[in-house]
RNA sequence: GGCCAGGUAGCUCAGUUGGUAGAGCAGCGGACUGAAAAUCCGCGUGUCGGUGGUUCGAUUCCGCCCCUGGCCA
């Protein structure tokens, strides 16, 4: 019974919105410990690209699922649910509150909407049709997805490899279609209380301005050299996925000499708007969120109101 | 000051033998189930520098003005 009415809160939010210094700022006023849902901070030696909190900040509070990864592994929206969940109930097991910050908008989703029991990716098998859709096109394979799965391959359009390539994997892994097997599926935060905040500036072009001025500053602060760094490992490549992250992908291709500093810099601020963008369209869909503007002085004392109104339902 | 070139979308430009205009980039909206900072779909957003004239009709032709760049003084 003690600590039961605990709410998980959810600090949301487009990149460059500010969500760790709010977070940070909560978590001093709040008995709560951060729990970070983004795919890119997973990453061990991915720091100034990711605008990773430093280590005074996480000296300051604990932070969870921050560098759990070296960059040559694969993670995923599975992997996340689980290790959020284990990190969610140890921190309410201390009789704490979990603040789960982050950008990665699809983690957020399957924590709370679900996501269907699927297999992982199977490396040898993508590889396999990675293969096969150079050799053939997609157009082949989303045609043999349609044989298979034809409610699938209807919502999953021909263009969209990426999508057509999980569809098919997942039915040579179990001998299921994907779209019966997405039909069931368990909410991890289901029987929860679960405060729901977007911390996001009303007008666009704040965010653009910060946007820009953040990368900006990652480059003054050495973001070249830690992708240089990255690169000389030698065990990575443009395709890894960490190595798609935006500002990685863009400075890894100048490096390779794609195009100049100047040009990369300009891209990564472009890929980096246009992340925040699809981040919003997520964000936008929310029902149950409150949003919040980040420049506002009392945008702190105001989610903790929330988080405190939670904590002590008043039964009317 | 004179001559030349130009002024069209947020940017770089195309175009209209006179019927109010279109590309790339940028931008905007959307989808999203183990790669998601990924992948994909959709959408031109415009006083055609200003003003007067010719014309049924001017962004287009003519005059004047303004602005930018170059050359000459």
């Amino acid at each position: 019974m003690p600590g039961s009415n605990l709410p998980v809160v959810l600090l949301m939010g487009p990149t460059g919105a500010g969500k760790t210094a709010v977070a940070i700022e909560l978590a001093a006023r709040l008995p709560a410990e951060i729990v970070s849902i983004d795919s890119a901070l997973v990453y061990r030696g991915l720091d100034i690209g990711t605008a990773k909190p430093d280590a005074a900040m996480r000296a300051q509070v604990p932070h969870h699922l921050i560098d759990i990864l070296d960059p040559a592994q694969p993670y995923s929206a599975g992997q996340c649910v689980r290790d959020a969940v284990v990190a969610i109930d140890a921190i309410q097991a201390r009789g704490r509150i979990p603040l789960l910050t982050g950008g990665t908008m699809l983690y957020f989703h399957a924590l709370l909407h679900g996501l269907a029991e699927l297999p992982e990716a199977d490396p040898d098998l993508r590889r396999e049709l990675d293969e096969r859709a150079a050799r053939e096109g997609t157009a082949a394979l989303h045609a043999e997805l349609a044989r298979v799965d034809p409610q699938a391959a209807a919502r999953i359009h021909p263009n969209d490899p990426q999508r057509i390539q999980r569809a098919l994997e997942v039915f040579r892994l179990t001998g299921q279609p994907i779209s019966e097997l997405q039909a069931s599926q368990r909410v991890p935060l289901a029987d929860r209380n679960v405060v729901e905040v977007v911390l996001s500036p009303a007008r666009r072009a704040v965010l653009h301005q910060r946007i820009e001025a953040r990368f900006h500053a990652m480059m003054t602060a050495g973001f070249l050299e830690e992708v240089r760094d990255l690169r000389a490992r030698g065990d990575l490549d443009a395709h890894t996925p960490s190595m798609r992250a935006v500002g990685y992908r863009q400075l890894w291709a100048h490096l390779d000499g794609a195009y100049g500093l100047e040009e990369a810099v300009r891209r990564g601020i472009v890929a980096t708007r246009r992340l925040a963008k699809r981040q919003l369209t997520w964000l936008r869909a929310l029902p149950g969120a409150r949003w919040v503007e980040p420049t506002d002085n009392s945008a702190v004392d105001f989610i903790a109101g929330l988080v405190k109104e939670s904590s002590n339902p008043n039964p009317a």
